[in-house]
DNA sequence: TTGTATGCGTTATCAG
DNA sequence: CTGATAACGCATACAA
């Protein structure tokens, strides 16, 4: 089954390509007889254009890239439907890597989606490679941030506030009597930790109470992380009273230890996790956690891509959201 | 910032495209002082061939075009995952779409990756286009189906046995001496549906047994329609005592409304799932269910269509995967 | 209104 | 070993 060209059509109805061309974009009148011989030829021969070549010629791919370092996880899944269901009316298809938050990765497949020419990117970025996407925005290419703000540059960007998120969740602890507080995080080159990092300080710090640096865990967004945190806190002599989850995983990995080990929340200790866990109503105890807000940064990130494929000279925006902590039964009172 | 061309290259190395494009490409010899000077100005101008011409040109992508369902399904996303992962590494990227089970929709998404002329196809597909799947294969696109089995046509393919695996629950269930006992399945139209409805069948025809068509369940593959059919059993005069779930979505919706409605598993009904759910260790009771080896049919999936890649000859392939039932504790055995 | 011809950035064929 | 040039499929400026 070859394939067929505009030249196949235009041969058909008996015209030149570039009436063909005409008829298919609309660029310009064409008489109703030839308009409606090419369109019998499209029809009869089945023609489809090869948008490749179009892209050759416009520079327009009608392509979006998503760079995450994890498909896998439900948080940027969330996101990237929301996404897909912004972009896809106006005809665009998503084309989606996962980094593993490995920098050199990201950058290879910034490249990627440059050498693709994609139309815009989407990134959750290990924020080692900002200069890198300068250039590549500076070449055209819209950048839109999620999740995780850019450092040094401006982009496009919409996430979470993790600082003030953080410094909620620190206060509340603290208003119920807590002084040991463990923060378990993810990586600490990325940026959302630091917030994270940031607001958990600051509200030591408002309070005139000292911050134990021994509580500060940074590793990994995985439920493994989790479980061996979980269980090295319980080998310390003197145990933080509550625990701060900076990711759904890493309290699915609280979760399952706690179980494994027969810690019982919030009796042995607390815990507030950024992002309610899934099925998290049958979970007991119901956990105090902040929205990750997942659905609505993918959706706003569809609408920023789109309207900066619109006009690529509109103003950076940023978008931060906030988020309320939500109150359920996974933290205790202490006297 | 200007997008440097083959051509910026060969005038900064003093040299015709050709040459350029045979260092590039190292498609024949060429003499070391001007390879230097090419791979030179080839850093120095940051220059990035255009994956766009190229494609045009040589009519290969290097994308794989993926059509499921639903990307916020954890099954599809762990699928993507695996497919991901052994494709990379030969430099594809995945372009993703979903089709929410609409055949028409589908049939869209299938021009779209036509239109793209993405390299191969990997399609959990809704049955309603596989006349037009085969003229997409005949035109050179490999395809792959995954999960879903085809009906009329041969395709390469990579799927669980669903029929198998009912029949294996049917019976245990039969074993533990239950006789009414709903299938709650997705679409009627869906292949899997269909054999799991046949797998069901054949241990009651095996046994001896009248099968009731009121414990026939179709709907969709959603923790709604779990929920709200749960709650209609319990309004029966004449309860069925097990239900074998089709999905996990359809799984989280019966416990979750059992829940609310204060039905005890398996007290008051025992429950059977395909495929167990997230943090499944963590609920009460632990589910009875069958593995749906969604990782490993994406394992399988991005090897096959690498394989068909590198031979469009070769003879169609079938994989069947067997999936054990793992019993625990959702199923109470009966006078 | 329609056709001719050029170029998008490559690769490949053919001479030299 | 190297260069000029055609071709991939399409869109469009320019001519007619």
């Amino acid at each position: 089954m070859e394939r067929v060209t505009i030249k196949d059509v235009a041969r058909r109805a008996g015209v030149s390509i570039a009436t063909v061309s005409r008829v298919i974009n609309k660029t310009s009148n064409v008489s109703p007889e030839i308009k409606k011989k090419i369109e019998e030829a499209i029809v009869e021969l089945n023609y489809r254009p090869n948008l490749m070549a179009r892209a050759l010629k416009n520079d327009i791919t009608h392509t979006i890239g998503i760079i995450i370092s994890d498909i896998s996880n439900p948080f940027f899944m969330n996101i990237i439907r929301e996404v897909e269901n912004q972009v896809k009316e106006f005809g665009y298809t998503l084309i989606m890597v996962s980094t593993d938050e490995d920098p050199e990765k990201e950058r290879q497949y910034i490249k990627v989606m440059y050498d693709k020419r994609v139309d815009g990117i989407i990134i959750s970025s290990t924020g080692k490679n900002e200069d890198y996407l300068c250039k590549v925005k500076d070449s055209g290419i819209p950048i839109i941030f999620i999740d995780r703000r850019p450092d040094d540059y401006k982009f496009d960007t919409v996430y979470v506030d993790k600082a003030k998120a953080a410094y909620n969740i620190t206060n509340y602890l603290l208003s119920k009597g807590h002084r040991k507080i463990a923060l378990i995080s993810g990586p600490r080159d990325i940026i959302t930790n630091y917030d994270r990092f940031l607001g958990y300080t600051k509200a030591f710090y408002n309070n005139n109470l000292p911050i134990n640096n021994e509580f500060l865990y940074f590793g990994e967004y995985t439920s493994e992380y989790g479980a061996q945190v979980l269980e090295q806190i319980f080998k310390l002599k003197d145990k933080p009273t509550a625990i701060i989850s900076a990711s759904e995983k890493i309290t699915n990995g609280i979760l399952l230890q706690a179980n494994r080990l027969n810690i019982c929340i919030p009796d042995d200790i607390s815990l507030v996790s950024f992002g309610d866990i899934e099925m998290g109503e049958l979970i007991k105890p119901r956990l105090t956690y902040v929205d990750n807000l997942n659905n609505e940064v993918g959706k706003i990130a569809g609408k920023m891509i789109l309207e900066r494929l619109k006009d690529y000279q509109k103003n950076v925006e940023e978008r931060i959201l906030n988020t309320n902590l939500v109150i359920r039964e996974s933290v205790k009172e202490i006297k």
